[in-house]
DNA sequence: GTACGGTATAAGAGATAGTCCTATAGTGGA
DNA sequence: TCCACTATAGGACTATCTCTTATACCGTAC
């Protein structure tokens, strides 16, 4: 039982770097290098970053699944780049993932909902603070 | 490419089963089945409900881990229903899922941003905000 | 002139999580 | 007997994610 190896510690938080690279490369094209660069910066990836190995690799699923186009890039100097930039389709995709994303959050905040509420949370003492919630007012506890 | 095959249909949002399951437990011991009805009505698995395998088999790696206890209940009638109890361990876990949830539901929220001011969601005409794209007048290929 | 770190891409192997299909067993109704 | 509902669960598969390792180019330090 350690809970650092759990998911509870929020390092496994992830299924989101898809809907994550899609918004980055709206807008603009942009080599795996810099998209990850992006994503370090982002909430989600916040003290780690995300995966660099992960990332390429969807972005080649992306682009098998008609989502990103990849174009090589040959500068003067340094290794070649790979550009890539988001299909008309892979927007559609980020535009359903926005309506999906505000499920989804409605779905974290319930469940946190049910979560705080089944007094999981109360691991301190010292009045539990009344919160203003509307589920104040439900005869639970 | 088939959008309803993708992960931004919502179908395939999860990694939050566990969580899920830890907050119904919290409030009292239930059977498998009885956690699987009461998933069902959360926001998460709104139409379709968690998939009851996966939720037995969570359930299974969680009393490995120590998050929570089992226990054969034999009826008088009906068949025998193992009785899961979340342990002081399991419920340290979901204390901790609360934390990571709520960091969760903001990095979502920071995502949505992200990808809303990239213009994907404007599908819709009225004026396409004049952002001329540095690479609109560079020729790449 | 090579060792080191940064930029840039990527395959192999494995772990983890979740889904679909199937199997079991008891109860009750048509 | 067949079917539906309750109740639990394994097998096989897929998707996703991580860890390790590999490559190639570049600049700087020693």
């Amino acid at each position: 039982m350690n809970l650092n190896e759990c998911p509870c510690s929020g390092k496994t938080l992830a299924r989101l770097i898809q809907p994550a690279v899609m918004a980055v490369l709206a807008n603009e094209p942009l080599h795996g290098y810099v998209i990850v660069q992006r994503l370090t910066g982002m909430t989600m990836f916040q003290d780690h970053g995300p995966d660099i190995t992960g990332v390429y690799r969807l972005l080649k699923s992306m682009e098998k699944k008609g989502f990103v186009t990849s174009s090589w890039e040959l500068a003067a100097s340094g290794p070649a780049k790979r550009r890539y930039a988001l299909t008309p389709g892979g927007r559609a995709c980020l535009t359903r993932w926005i309506t999906t994303l505000r499920t989804y959050r409605d779905a974290v905040s319930n469940l946190l909902d049910t979560a705080a509420a089944s007094g999981a949370a109360k691991t301190r003492r010292g009045g539990n603070r009344r919160t203003p919630t509307p589920e104040a007012k439900s005869d639970e506890g």
